[in-house]
DNA sequence: GACTCAATACCGACCAGTTGGTACGTTCAG
DNA sequence: CTGAACGTACCAACTGGTCGGTATTGAGTC
C-alpha cells in the first residue's frame, strides 16, 4: 500500500516528465494544462501549487531534460578512450545509437520548444539555450583536445561543439518531416566524416 | 483608387503572408485564427471562405512559403559559375547573406511547422516536406556535378543536399535560443569547411 | 508516546477570456 | 440573377489560472 508501482514518484516529477513527453510530440504552445496533468494523472491544483505558471513548467522541464540527458551522456563508455578524436567520434556513435523508435522518443525537448518560444518568452527561451550550450561545453574538451593533437587551424572548439549540435538539430526536423530514422542517421553520418576529415581520420568507418 | 499601395493583395494572399509571418514567430499552434486575421487585415469570414480550416491554410502557406523561396533562389546568379563545386559553395554563401536582420526573417517557416505538428497532422508534415525536399531537389544536380568532378566516393547528391538543409536548419535553432545570427553564420561556416574538404578545394577561403 | 501546529502536497469546482469554426448576411462583377 | 468574395455576430469547447478546501507530514512540546 506503500508504493503503487512507478506511480510512487511525486506529482512535481510526473509533471516534468509529461512536459518532456508531450512538448517533444506536440511542441510547447499546442501542449495545454489540461493534457500536461491528464498525462502526469494529477490535477490543476496540483500542477499551480508546483508551478506558478505554465512557462514556469516549461523553464522547469528544460531543467530538468538538461539533468536527466547530462546523466544518460556522462555515463558514456567512449570517455574511456584516450585518443580525443576518438573520444568525439564516440560521442557521434553513441548519438547515431540513440536515434531508434518513435520520432518524439529521440529528439531533442529544447530544440523543440525553442523554435515557437523564441519569441514570445525570454526565460524560456534561456532555458533551452542552457541546456543546449551546457551540453555542447561538455566536449568542447575534447574537441579542444583533439584539435591540438591533429594541428587543426582555423577552428574552435566551442564553434565546432555548437555545429555538432546544430546537425543534430538539423536532422531531427529531417526525421520529423519524413517520419522516419533514416534522415536524422544519414545525417550524422556527414557530421561523422566532416571530423574525420577534419581530424585526419584518414579511412572514416561507415556507419551503416 | 484602384490600387492602395500593397494593400491591394488579394485576401487570400494577404493571409498566406501573414501565416508565413506569425508562424515563424510564433509557431503553428500559438498562431490563433484571429490573430492571422488581424496580421492580414481580414475578417474570420474571409478566413474561412478561403480555407476549409486552420490547417488547410497551413498547408497552403507551405506552398506559397516554397514558391516564393523558390523565386528567390531560381535568381540566383551562383548559377552562372562553370565549375559545379563553385555552384554549390556560391548557393552556401548566398544563404549566409540572407541571415541578417530579425530572427523570425530569416528562418524557415517549413523547418519551424514541422517541429510542431510532425505528429498531430499527417497533412501539414506532408506540406512541410515538400517544401524542404523541393528545396534540396535543386542542389542535387550541382552537387552530382561536383561529386563527379571531384571524384569523390560514398556520398550521394541526394543525401548531401539534405544534409546541408539539416546543417541550415540546425543553424537557425541555434540562432533562436541566442537570439543572434552569429551561430547561424559560424555554423554555416562548418558547413562550408565540411564541403571543401570534401570536394578538395585545398585553402577555403573564410567566411568571416 | 500522545498532542499540537504549521507547513506542504494535493484536490476539484470555478472563472473570464480565447479558441477554431459556423450561420447568415452584404457587396459587386459578369 | 448568380456566384464568388468578403463581413458580422455568434457559439460551444477549451484555455491558463484562481481559490477555498482537505490529507499528510514532521518538528516541537509536555
Amino acid at each position: 500500500m506503500e508504493t503503487e508501482l512507478a506511480e510512487r514518484l511525486s506529482a512535481r516529477d510526473r509533471l516534468l516528465a509529461a512536459a518532456v513527453t508531450l512538448v517533444r510530440r506536440n511542441g510547447f504552445g499546442s501542449t495545454s494544462v489540461d493534457a500536461l496533468c491528464c498525462e502526469a494523472g494529477v490535477t490543476k491544483g496540483a500542477f499551480f501549487h508546483h508551478f506558478r505558471s505554465k512557462e514556469a513548467l516549461g523553464v522547469a522541464a528544460a531543467d530538468y531534460w538538461s539533468a536527466t540527458t547530462g546523466a544518460l551522456f556522462a555515463a558514456g563508455d567512449w570517455h574511456a578512450h584516450a585518443d580525443p578524436v576518438a573520444r568525439v567520434l564516440g560521442y557521434i556513435d553513441f548519438r547515431a545509437q540513440l536515434i531508434t523508435g518513435n520520432i518524439s522518443e529521440f529528439t531533442c525537448f529544447a530544440g523543440t520548444m525553442a523554435q515557437e518560444i523564441h519569441h514570445s518568452s525570454l526565460a524560456l527561451r534561456e532555458a533551452c539555450r542552457n541546456s543546449i550550450h551546457g551540453h555542447a561545453k561538455t566536449l568542447e574538451d575534447d574537441l579542444a583536445g583533439a584539435i591540438i593533437a591533429r594541428h587543426v587551424h582555423g577552428v574552435t572548439a566551442a564553434s565546432l561543439a555548437l555545429h555538432i549540435q546544430a546537425v543534430l538539430q538539423g536532422g531531427f526536423i529531417l526525421s520529423k518531416v519524413s517520419s522516419d530514422t533514416a534522415p536524422a542517421l544519414a545525417n550524422i553520418e556527414h557530421l561523422r566524416r566532416y571530423l574525420s576529415l577534419l581530424f585526419g581520420e584518414g579511412q572514416q568507418q561507415c556507419l551503416t
